[in-house]
DNA sequence: TCTGGGGTCCTAGGACCC
DNA sequence: TCTGGGGTCCTAGGACCC
């Protein structure tokens, strides 16, 4: 039988999970800021409308913020988690088969179901998340996931559709690409649309029937695969059990420029805390750390930016060596002088902690640390992020960034509980 | 003054080996 | 002037996604 997919999205997600636990938004125009207040990463469709755009920093649009009343809110990676489950497991009723792909995406298979009345049951699914998790979805049906990505984008466009469209209904697609820009196919980003562009090959329709040889040499393999796709020959699977991860990373901007060397190692040592506590909830261990830094590409100052990688002698995933090992990659790395403006840490190579080689040098009583581990683990579970923490990560961590309009995390903390008066 | 973070996959090129 | 060839592995960097 050939595939079929369901590409479910939620619609404006961070910004309609504000909303979710905070009804006098309604109707209200939304925005939800990166990390350190930086840049918009959602907005409402009333904030969309009023030109607000992707990826703008805060502090080009304070006017429209402040004239247009629009709410303004620092992102609750913890909120926005706890519903994106919600919502998975709602959809896990309509289909066995399901990748979640993003926070706030998932391909359902819908193979066994071409009987049906596909937008019947979208609509169905569309009422129950809605009923069950407060969170307003679109969805797109078609036979590649390429192409379920375009009907999902349709069904957002045009309410007519109430938010399911099926492009199996439309064997002739001619018209339908031929109104989509090329810039908005999956996986066509700013530097192939340029290229294509530049090529004559502007529409998704001009796409879908442009020469494979010339494609290949330009735009590789993946280039090849996804105008496959949109032919509507699916060469993307349903990635139902995730790979293993093969990187973990934290990176941070400051709260204000650093320049010591000191500093820097508090930010560090935090950075690669949490990168531990990561891979300890995942079961894994490291082999490979890189640490980097880097002063800020947008000012005028002396500009630098390096990074260092270690080598582990044993897999690990304890605070303490990983923090060892970062801050003596840092210490190759910093330069006096320079204004910092982040720090990163990633680690690679992952193995599974389970089967971590012991090294015959390792005289560390690794046992012994590991339960430590999982008695701080706890505790921070328990009590919250960073109520137990390595005094290497700093005390006053003024380098931390400011997340001044945070809601509460309402639905993962007792003491955060929404409150309803009657 | 203020400009995000965490990932994946692919490719080209160098090192190395026989 | 001419200076092997082919394979593998690793890494850095590019491109893209949400």
């Amino acid at each position: 039988m050939p595939p079929l997919f369901a590409l479910v999205d939620c619609n404006n997600f961070y910004a309609s999970c504000e909303r979710v636990m905070n009804p006098r938004l309604e109707g209200k125009p939304i925005v939800v800021l990166s990390n350190n207040d930086g840049c918009v990463v959602a907005r409402s469709n009333e904030a969309k409308a009023l030109g607000i755009k992707m990826g703008v920093p805060e502090f080009q649009i304070r006017s429209i913020i402040h004239e247009r009343q629009v709410e303004v809110f620092s992102s609750n990676y913890t909120l926005y988690g706890d519903l994106s489950q919600r919502v998975m497991e709602t959809l896990e009723q309509f289909s066995l088969n399901i990748e979640i792909y993003s926070i706030d995406e998932a391909f359902l298979s819908l193979e066994g179901f071409e009987r049906r009345d596909l937008t019947e049951y979208g609509k169905q699914m569309r009422r129950t998340v809605k009923q069950w998790t407060g969170i307003p979805v679109s969805i797109g049906i078609a036979e590649t996931k390429t192409l379920a990505k375009i009907a999902n984008r349709i069904s957002k466009k045009h309410l007519e559709h109430g938010g399911v469209f099926d492009l199996n209904a439309y064997p002739d697609r001619t018209d339908l690409l031929d109104k989509i820009d090329v810039e908005d196919v999956w996986g066509i980003g700013p530097n192939h649309t340029r290229l294509l562009k530049q090529h004559g090959i502007a529409t998704t329709l001009q796409l879908r029937d442009a020469d494979d040889h010339w494609i290949r040499k330009h735009m590789g393999i993946t280039g090849v695969r996804l105008v496959h796709e949109l032919r509507g020959q699916s060469c993307l699977e349903l990635e139902a059990c995730p790979a293993p991860k093969q990187s973990i990373a934290c990176a941070r901007s400051f709260g204000r420029p650093v320049w010591t060397l000191a500093e820097t190692e508090e930010a560090v040592a935090s950075y690669t805390s949490r990168v531990a506590e990561k891979l300890r909830s995942e079961g894994l261990a490291a082999t490979v750390l890189t640490v980097s830094v880097m002063t800020n590409a947008f000012r005028d100052d002396p500009q630098y930016r390096n990074s260092a990688t270690c080598t582990l002698p044993v897999g690990t995933n304890l605070t303490a060596d990983l923090i060892r090992t970062a801050l003596g990659g840092l210490r190759t790395i910093f330069r006096e002088g320079y204004h910092y403006k982040k720090a990163g840490v990633m680690v690679t190579g992952l193995v599974s902690a389970a089967q971590v080689q012991s090294d015959l040098f390792d005289h560390q009583d690794r046992a012994r640390s590991t339960r430590l581990m999982t008695a701080l683990d706890a505790i921070n579970a328990r009590w919250g992020a960073g109520t137990l923490h390595y005094a290497a990560g700093g005390i006053k961590k003024g380098w931390k960034a400011q997340c001044r309009r945070r809601s509460p995390a309402y639905t993962t903390r007792w003491d955060e509980l929404p409150m309803v008066f009657s």
